[in-house]
DNA sequence: AATAATTTTTAGACAAGACTAAAAATATGT
DNA sequence: ACATATTTTTAGTCTTGTCTAAAAATTATT
């Protein structure tokens, strides 16, 4: 009598609810700042809940592979998990894209609805869109925009506020996406791409005067420490 | 002392979840069929839910002023419910164009993403897309998108299985949108706006001899009775 | 009209995801 | 080092939306 061998390759639930993914999102986030585990308060704070919810969500996620975790001492992302993070704000960024180049969204507007769009689930819906946007390397903010296989190319680029007097360079990005940030921007003439001459620093309170567009403006330094800068 | 007369009027949440907007639809379509109210058993089957759970959202929907409802008695939409209804197939079939117009979805493809998208909540989203889409009035199957204020127009249409031996018209829509069915479609060269001349009728099955495109096919009545035809 | 069949509703349970309040662990300050 | 403060976890509750099983109402059958 024949015998057979059936291998069940239990096609694992890479499913993940809207409520993950935006865990996995804020944890990504944060993970590429910090060194060592993520805190549970940190989370708390990005993801605007309480405490003891992410601690019910980071056990979940942690029986799903996604995170190493151990009690108290914060988590970390798995390369699955990594995988899983820039595959959200893939999507993310490139439906930010295409608010901006076709549906006349301006950059302040379109973080909220991209939040959305980011959890529909269609492996051709994301390369068709990629495709149609011409495969767009950045957002309108000038974050990079993952490839299908999480990998984003960093650029060089530092904080406007790094800058000494005399250096100049272009407009890469920002630091604080927040809809006040972006407009007050927005009407300083300040977008991606604009390039940037600092006229002066000023030491008392690290204020800086800039030429953009052939006009002087000063700008404080909170703002020249959300802008992102390629030197030239 | 003067008296200030405070009127709140209370925003009521016209905010649906995506499960009541997919019952909403659900009653909507029934609705289009039916004179007398949508049976609870007719809304289980439709949403794939059990009974039990239909009552449940019912009673929910009737509170929030969407039904009218009386026990045993089936349910109706409210004109709040039907202009709510109106909005989300908007929605949707706006999202099918866009997938088939620009993203290289096939008429069968569509209808699981655009599931997604149709919960999406942004006004200036759905308006800018009508726009980026130029405004169109039909989706890829022929049905009509409503406007902004939940109106659709209806045109002419019978189906196919009702025509005579040598009467002809254009196809403008189907009644049964599966993916099976569209692909036989595709596979037989028919598509909207493709024209149909019945050859022949027979009446022991009542299957028909039609031309298209030069070629003469047999197709069975069921085929028939599911494609709508604009007589010319 | 009475019984049978079907439909609809109720009652109670469960899972996901959030919360509060309290307990446990870790970190901080003197 | 020890008391205090903070962070994290646990335990229990709540809401939404689903289910099963049983009861009630309606519809169909003879």
């Amino acid at each position: 009598m024949k015998q057979y061998l059936y291998i069940c390759i239990s096609k694992k639930n890479l499913m993940f609810s809207q409520s993950e993914e935006n865990y996995i999102k804020a944890i990504y986030h944060l993970d590429a700042i910090s060194e060592k585990g993520i805190s549970t308060n940190a989370i708390a704070k990005k993801i605007k809940a309480k405490a003891s919810s992410v601690t019910d969500m980071i056990k979940k996620l942690s029986d799903k592979k996604v995170v190493i975790y151990k009690k108290y001492q914060g988590v970390t992302l798995t390369e699955f998990g990594k995988k899983t993070a820039a595959n959200v704000i893939r999507k993310h960024r490139l439906w930010e894209v295409f608010l901006v180049e076709n549906l006349n969204f301006s950059w302040d507007e379109v973080h909220d609805v991209a939040e959305q769009l980011e959890h529909i689930k269609s492996p051709k819906l994301i390369d068709e869109l990629d495709a149609f946007l011409g495969y767009p390397k950045r957002d309108p903010h000038g974050d990079p925009i993952p490839d299908k296989d999480g990998n984003l190319q960093q650029i060089e680029k530092s904080l406007l506020s790094t800058l000494n007097k005399g250096e100049k360079g272009v407009c890469v990005g920002v630091d604080d996406s927040s809809s006040e940030f972006l407009r007050f921007l927005d009407k300083q003439g300040v977008k991606l791409g604009q390039s940037i001459d600092v006229l002066d620093k000023e030491s008392f309170d690290g204020s800086f005067q800039i030429k953009i567009n052939e006009k002087e403006i000063t700008i404080s330094n909170k703002v020249a420490s959300n802008i992102y800068i390629q030197k030239n």
